[in-house]
Order: C-alpha cells, then structure tokens, then sequence
DNA sequence: ATGCTTTCTTATCCTAGGATAAGGCGCGGA
DNA sequence: TCCGCGCCTTATCCTAGGATAAGAAAGCAT
C-alpha cells in the first residue's frame, strides 16, 4: 500500500466515528508519518521513551511486557484499523515499559504526542475522538480484567475466538497463549479438548 | 456532607485537572443530581440499563460482576474523588453487566447521559476532562491486566497494597480478594505469609 | 536437498491456589 | 446479656494449569 492509501484508509477510519471535513483531513495529515516496519522489528523496546502513537493501516503490531521471569505478556494485538502505544510512557514521559514488535511486515502512520496537543487546539473533534476511543477501549479492557477473574483457560480462549475473529487465524498460537495467561502447551491442551 | 459541599468537591476535582471557570460550572451543576446511599445498598443492578454516571463525594462503592457460579468479581472500588458506572451500559443503553453497591454510607453527585452530550457541546472542556480521565483509566486497566498477567496472588495483593494504601484499611478484606481473582482464604494464606 | 528455526503437540510430573469444612471473634440489635 | 451474623482464619484435600522435556511438522534460507 502506498503512502497515499494509507492516508485514506486513516481518512476513512476517522470519518466512520466524527464528523472530519477532508479539508481538515488534509491539514492533520501533515503530521502523519509514514513507516514501514519488517516481520519482527520492533517499534518500540521496553526502556524507551514513547513518543508516537502509531496507527496501523497493513499489517499487525503487538504490544507486550516482560516479566522478571523472561516471560512475555501481550497486552493487545493491533492489525489494520488499531492505534498502538505505550499509553502511560506517552503521557508520563517516563521510559516504556511495553514493547511493540511486528508479527507481519506492517504499514503504520506514526503521530507524535508533541503534535497532539496543537492538533487538539486546531480540530477540537480530534479531542472527541480520542475520548470515544478511549472509552471503548476502557470497556474492552474491562470485559478482559472481567474474563481473567472468572474465567478458566478454556472459556478465555473461545471467548477470545469469538470477540476477535480473523486474528486467530493470523497470529502463531503462542502469541494468544501469552495474550490470554496460559502456556503455549495450556492452549494446546484446551485446543484438543474443543 | 451537605449537597453544597458535595458540589464544590467536585468543582475542586474538576480544576485541579482543567480550567474550568466558577461560572461555567455554576451552569453545570444543574445537571447535578445529589444522592445518598447507605451501607449495601445499591445504585445499580445487573439487568438494569445504567443511565447515570456517579461522582463519588464521601464513602466508597464497587462495582463488581456475578458469574455463572454465583461469584462475584470486584472491578472497581470507587472512593471520594471517583466516577463509578456501568460505562459499557451507559453509551449503548443495553441491561448492565455490572452492579454497584455502598461499601459505606455514600454521598453521589449524579450525572445523567442524556445530559451528557449537551455538555460537551455546551462546555467544551468537559470533552477533554472525560478524554483524560478515560486516558488515566485506560492505564490503570492495562497495569491490571498486567498484573493478572504475570504475578503471583502474593505479588499482587502487595502492588494493591501499594497501589491504593488506603483502601486495604477501608474495606472488608474479602472484596479485596475479589477484586485480586483470589479466594478469601488465599488471601489470608498470603497475608499470613507477609 | 538439507539443515535451521519456528510452531505446535504430547506426556509426565508438580505446585499455587481453589473447595470445603470448621471454628473464632467482634459488633450491632432486642 | 445474649444471639446472630459478618468477617477472618486455619486445616485438609484436590485440581487446573505450570514446568520440563521431547518430538514432529512446516517453512525458509543456503
């Protein structure tokens, strides 16, 4: 995809949430920049500073943790549509404590924090849809704390499948394992028995 | 607490985070609807569909979820100073998943979603304060995940403990557990531990 | 083609924490 | 003052899922 449709398919996205003149468009679109990132570069290694926001237009990125184990946790999985970052790191300025690696080579459109606040000051619509962004993701990770409390592996797992189709089919069977608490071998287990 | 008071705890929250004139939210609080609830009783009941947002002024509610097996999950504790609601109910006016009940005698400033939309459109600002406070919330929820992600019952009774001192001496210890996804009698094994 | 690497599986053994049961203690109400 | 109940603890026994180890299959790179 090229740069120019990346750009619309980020168009399209906003315009299906609030409403965005494209003459607006075409001024915020001034400070995306475009990047393509390799299977398994990563876009951000845990220690850094985050200072984008990366919007995915092909490809999938995902965001994880490790633990003092070497154990990787995957906090979300990004593919087409999904903004990614390390959300407290942006905010805080404090170094990351996340990192986000591509699992398929990926096309983003990075947007840098420091461009935010003038954005939000030139379209106040931008602020809103951060705000309903915000909040669906709030209420997704709301239903994922819910389903880690009451949940075994195996209703976490078809949970998972049904809430989001497509990437099941797309990301090796470790990285869910890790998105939803379980060992690899866990998974497999639960897998036989469905 | 008498409602006044109520009212300018809320105005010290609201500018302690963004400019907000006397006069503008003199407009706002007409929105406001105080209310008091005593000890175990609740605001909102799974099936319910929840139509206000709740703006915690003295004592402490949660909001917690009911399994198939009957048992509860804590999701929230919301002391002075918080927002408790059924956020997922609240924007698509489907029944409740959550309940919220008073841990304590509570005193609430209510905020109907119906007014909602007038005031973003009436004070601007009020879409930036729900920006943050969503932003703010987001992180808290991905620190969560983590957690249940990758520690011990142990670990992560102490990062409560760190995390919100306060509430640990406020509430009966079996909510915490449920808010952990622990037993209570775990917990009191980890707590003999300490 | 032939190794490497990545992914997934299966088997065995082990442990953190759940289930169940019982008892203690403090407090509010009659 | 005594009852009842809400809350916490302790003990025992049990199980879901982790740890470890070993292959097998599939893809890629040379």
């Amino acid at each position: 995809m090229e740069f120019l449709a990346a750009h619309h398919f980020l168009r399209a996205h906003l315009q299906a949430r609030v409403p965005l003149p494209n003459a607006d468009f075409a001024i915020f679109q001034r400070y995306l920049r475009p990047q393509i990132l390799r299977k398994r570069q990563h876009l951000l290694l845990a220690g850094e500073p985050c200072t984008h926001l990366a919007f995915v237009t092909q490809g999938c990125l995902r965001s994880y943790s490790l633990n003092g184990q070497g154990h990787e946790h995957t906090l979300q999985f990004a593919p087409e549509d999904w903004w990614v970052s390390d959300i407290y790191s942006l905010l805080t300025q404090q170094p990351s404590t996340l990192s986000i690696d591509a699992l398929e080579d990926t096309h983003l459109l990075l947007l840098a924090q420091a461009d935010l606040e003038t954005i939000y000051a030139q379209f106040p619509i931008f602020e809103r849809y951060f705000r309903l962004l915000m909040q669906s993701r709030y209420v997704a990770l709301q239903e994922r704390v819910n389903a880690s409390l009451s949940q075994t592996a195996s209703e976490k797992y078809q949970h998972f499948l049904r809430k989001y189709p497509g990437i099941a089919q797309r990301v090796p069977q470790h990285f869910i394992a890790s998105y939803l608490g379980i060992t690899p071998e866990s998974l497999s287990r639960v897998r036989r028995q469905l």
